[in-house]
RNA sequence: GCGGGUGUGGUGAAAUUGGUAGACACGCUAGACUUAGGAUCUAGUGCUUCACGGCAUGGGGGUUCGAGUCCCUUCACCCGCACCA
């Protein structure tokens, strides 16, 4: 009885989504255990093997866990705002909702194009997920809660003697009564005002005030404007200098935009950190994205003015090193210090520096370039001079804009001043900076007064206090981290719960939400260059709009997928956005699997969402997933034919073109270069001759001549990337090729001796431009989900790039029909109640044991082969005892539901395996009475011993000694040493 | 430059605490059965040598009775970040 796999799948899919197999208790006297995939974008393009790699660690992951006892949530939705619905719309004038929803439930796209649907890929594969909780952040009724957050994040401030967000109105009753003085918040540079002051201003007045302290909050800002894309982006939307996605310019523009303060969790998002159990290397693009630098900040006065310039220095200790001083180019300050006779050069630095763009003062960094200002400053402590220069070296966005130079300590510092001749002082005991400044933190202070002779991190600390001491400035903490900017002007997005009265923001009453995205004529934005929501009139939206105008920006893609975690715990929930007790019982993501290219974007500002979220008392806890997985990325191997056009003078070529097996790359370079045709290797004068007759045919001559038998092909070649579909391992099937395109149907094929037409290989990025995408769904077609499943698995480690090959899949799908046969003989369904043999019940709970510890320590590659091979061995046994493949089928369920579901149903179980009890293994079938020993003369292996397990070392020496081929390792000599290691091995030292 | 990661047969890989390197699978070779579905089974397969043996985990060194595993050093590739004061 043969392994019918598409039937059993289609079967026990349609069981489990009959019987909600999978559906998730909100209360349960289980424990709980949360498993999430990181949030997909529905894209047209469907689904390739690389998507479900992690869906399958994660699905069997919460497999195991059921079958541990668990009360599982295994969610699965959609992130369905996003770029390139809207980028379709403006291209065919589809509304986005209605290409999203092809998408994720299939049909066929306004060009004609059969989309397959996520959803229904996804089905295929077998996964247990909870589908009555699926959201999607497009839905009003998903996204009125985001626009719900969006207003408690407004109505906070945060609060830096607690440390945590607070609601706004308890802002308000402190400048109502005392205030802004004693108000110690991550706000903007505010003027300090009196309560009578705050009574005294109108709404609007206090409204802009209020401004600077909302968590959300609107401003002019420099923003990252992207043309191409007509919109702004966010930081890490930007990928060396250009939009990540589409790879479109940036410009740095001047615009009205909503942020949000995540720089008030800065230190927050650093030390929560601590706590996680994610991949160092994760965990180090995020500290490194906060960039926590400790210092302290230093007030220099200017000579002969009011001026001041305010520094920030991570090395205090340096003050006494420090020669002179260095502004951006963009300083405010600048301008105002500027000397007469130097006024003509700062300036004409300060234009070339304004017309380089971010990206080429970051490219030409071995260029050192500056101005002298002509103004001095007066260092603070010696009351020395010291040059202000300016230099494009200096950051104007990062801390103050401006630097002490200290050039013996400060490599970049060390370079300016010998390339304009500046004194380098030396402050370090006993080091030497003439061939560069001395940058570590280990050295002795020197010639720097009341830090003398204290070792550099001291002298930090008495540095600092002495600057606080005299008022010259104080202990800072600085950060890169900056505030995000939250406004897109595109179509396809949330729209704000925001209303203007003056051009004031106010917000839409909760009980008017969701705010619906209105209908527009086009998606694009208007003629005065407002975005696209500005084409909807007043009455086109779902709210009445109490002010003159509704919000024309949309939320960014991170607003719905930085809270999703929350509604699958909830999701249909209109009163909340999720339910006290809901999320008091489910808490965090225990287990989180997806890419790694969301550190910067979607794991911090989930991380920022629920700590603000935590902060205001809605969830219990401040981070939103404690262990994180990043699964390697699946990439395509395409297949390459050579494609040789032979070139004449007087033929059209392309009558001729021959494509030339891979392996005869070389031989066709011997024909390249002049060459004799007795000297040619027996392969090239194939080609040779192949293409000598064909010229024959022609009346061409594509060879030249040169003298008696010598030769030159001239030819153009090309490497064409061919459909990995029409390749059986490496070999070409040459019929599906010719009908692929009419320019291949008279094709020419030079192949290998055995008739074989072999193609190159190369390790891409798997797109469909490159012919090299393979899809699950024909791989279920073919062999069946569990071998998918199992394959991709047996792949090796998760975290591992590693490219896509399909040779082996033959291997995974042997050893299902390898199970299979247990079960059944050439009558069908045989398996007796017999009493197993230690040998048989021996291999099943290795297994057991091998599994368990696997899957815990998310190795999901190595169960596979243990799973095989327990198989081998039972087959070997010929064992079709129940009381050995019933537990066997419980621990192979995970990794492949269906023929476990199957064979469990044979065996006579009326409920599914999906529930059953993980057998525990049990170690009296694991000892062993005799133990193998590999027994090692000078540490190499030389034979193998069989001793009693429970034999004493002294006993084993002898025995090993005594034994014959000892004798000819020790060569008559005595051993020096006998190393026994019981149960292991045996070494003797000669 | 800084940070993180990876280097093991023809290929994907295994070896969890230092203890038989290459499990399991692909591929390949030979054979059996059947002569068609890409079926199934058996044997072999790191390199080298006729063999005894020797050599092998990117390279070099060290610790150890014993190192893929620990330490030092070096090379290659991949991924982040990058004038961050």
């Amino acid at each position: 009885m043969q392994y019918q796999f598409n039937e059993i799948e289609k079967k026990w899919q349609k069981y489990w989504e009959e019987n909600k197999t999978y559906a998730a208790k909100d209360n349960s006297v289980k424990p709980k255990y949360y498993v999430l995939d990181m949030f997909p974008y529905p894209s047209g393009a469907g689904l390739h093997v690389g998507h479900p790699l992690g869906y399958i660690a994660s699905d069997i992951f919460a497999r195991y866990k059921r079958l541990q006892g668990y009360n599982v949530l295994h969610p699965m939705g959609y992130d369905s705002f996003g770029l390139p619905a809207e980028q379709y719309a403006i291209q065919t004038g589809q509304h986005p909702a209605v290409t999203t929803k092809v998408n994720i439930e299939g049909g066929v796209d306004k060009q004609g194009n059969v989309i397959p649907g996520y959803r229904n890929q996804l089905d295929k594969i077998g996964f247990s997920f909870d589908w009555d909780r699926e959201v999607r952040t497009s839905d009003p009724n998903y996204y009125k809660w985001t626009q719900w957050i969006f207003k408690q994040l407004f109505n906070s401030w945060y609060n830096n003697i607690t440390d945590k967000a607070e609601k706004i109105d308890t802002l308000i009753e402190k400048f109502a009564a005392e205030g802004n003085t004693n108000v110690n918040a991550v706000c903007a540079d505010v003027a300090n005002f009196s309560a009578d002051e705050w009574k005294s201003w109108g709404e609007e007045e206090q409204q802009k005030m209020l401004m600077n302290y909302r968590i959300t909050f609107l401003s002019d800002t420099w923003v990252n404007w992207c043309p191409a894309l007509g919109t702004v982006l966010a930081n890490d939307e930007i990928k060396d200098g250009v939009s990540e996605r589409g790879g479109h310019p940036v410009e740095q523009k001047l615009m009205r935009q909503w942020s949000m303060r995540i720089t008030a969790y800065a230190e927050r998002l650093l030390s929560g950190l601590e706590g996680l159990d994610w991949s160092e290397s994760i965990k180090d693009v995020q500290r490194n994205w906060i960039g926590k630098s400790v210092g302290a900040s230093v007030e220099f006065q200017v000579q002969n003015s009011t001026a001041k310039i305010e520094v920030f220095t991570t090395r205090p200790d340096t003050i006494f090193g420090v020669s002179f001083m260095v502004l951006a180019p963009e300083h405010p300050l600048v301008n105002k210090i500027t000397t007469v006779e130097q006024k003509a050069e700062v300036e004409a630095y300060q234009k070339a520096a304004s017309l380089k763009s971010e990206r080429d003062r970051q490219s030409d960094i071995k260029n050192i370039t500056g101005a002298f200002t002509g103004a001095f400053a007066i260092h603070p402590f010696t009351g020395d001079k010291v040059q202000i220069w300016i230099g494009d070296y200096v950051l104007a966005s990062y801390g103050t804009g401006a630097v002490m130079a200290v050039p013996c300590g400060d490599q970049r510092d060390w370079d300016f001043a010998t390339h304009f001749g500046i004194e380098i002082k030396n402050i370090f005991k006993d080091k030497d900076i003439s061939e560069g400044a001395y940058a570590e933190k280990d050295a002795v202070i020197a010639h720097s007064d009341f830090l003398n002779d204290l070792p550099a991190k001291e002298a930090i600390k008495k540095a600092i206090a002495e600057i606080e001491k005299r008022g010259l400035g104080k202990g800072k903490t600085q950060y890169r981290l900056r505030d995000a900017v939250f406004s897109r002007q595109r179509y396809w997005g949330e729209p704000f719960p925001v209303y203007y009265k003056n051009e004031v923001p106010y917000l839409i009453d909760d009980k008017d939400l969701p705010v619906v995205l209105p209908e527009v004529d086009k998606y694009l934005p208007t003629e005065d260059g407002q975005p696209p929501l500005a084409r909807a009139k007043k009455e086109d939206w779902n709210v009445t709009c109490p002010g003159e105008r509704m919000e024309y920006n949309t939320m960014p893609g991170w607003a719905g997928s930085s809270w999703y975690f929350l509604r699958y715990m909830d999701p249909t929930n209109d009163n909340e956005f999720v339910a006290k007790e809901k999320v008091d019982y489910w808490q965090n993501v225990d287990l989180y699997i997806g890419g790694a290219e969301h550190a910067t974007g979607h794991l911090l500002y989930a991380r920022f969402w629920t700590k603000f979220l935590h902060d205001l008392g809605y969830v219990p806890f401040d981070e939103p997933f404690q262990k994180m997985i990043n699964q390697g990325m699946i990439q395509g191997n395409s297949a390459l034919v050579y494609k040789v056009i032979p070139d004449t003078t007087n033929r059209r070529q392309e009558d001729y073109i021959i494509y030339v097996s891979a392996n005869f790359s070389s031989e066709l370079k011997e024909i390249d270069k002049k060459f004799k045709v007795n000297e040619l290797t027996p392969r090239a004068k194939e080609i040779y001759e192949f293409i000598r007759n064909k010229e024959e045919e022609g009346v061409v001559d594509y060879f030249t001549k040169f003298g008696e038998e010598e030769f030159q092909l001239n030819y153009s070649s090309s490497l064409i990337n061919v459909d990995i579909n029409y390749l059986d391992g490496d070999k070409l099937d040459l019929d599906k090729f010719r009908n692929w395109r009419a320019e291949f149907k008279n094709a020419e094929f030079i192949k290998e001796e055995n008739g074989d037409f072999i193609v190159g290989r190369e390790i891409d990025k798997m797109s469909k431009s490159k012919y090299n995408v393979q899809t699950p769904d024909e791989l279920v077609e073919k062999f069946g989900a569990d071998t998918l499943r199992c394959y991709e698995m047996f792949l090796g480690p998760l975290e591992q790039h590693k490219p896509w090959d399909t040779q082996g899949i033959t291997g995974v799908h042997g050893f299902l029909k390898k199970l299979w046969r247990l079960y059944h003989d050439d009558n069908g369904f045989n398996v007796s109640d017999e009493i197993p043999s230690n040998e048989e019940l021996k291999s099943l709970h290795k297994t057991i044991k091998k599994v368990k510890e696997d899957i815990e320590r998310f190795s999901f590659n190595t169960p596979v082969s243990a799973f095989m091979i327990c198989v081998n061995e039972l087959t070997a046994l010929k064992c079709n005892k129940r009381e050995i493949l019933e537990p066997l089928l419980i621990i192979l369920a995970p990794y492949a539901p269906h023929i476990a579901e199957e064979l469990w149903a044979k065996l006579g179980n009326t409920e599914s395996i999906t529930y059953a009890v993980f057998p525990k293994h049990n170690d009296a079938y694991l000892v062993e009475s005799n133990h193998k020993y590999p027994v090692s003369f000078n540490g190499k292996m030389r034979f193998m011993l069989e001793l009693p397990a429970d034999m004493s070392k002294e006993d084993i020496e002898k025995e090993v000694l005594a034994n014959e081929q000892s004798q000819k390792y020790l060569e008559g000599k005595a051993p020096k040493k006998v190393i026994v290691v019981p149960k292991k091995i045996v070494n003797v030292v000669i």
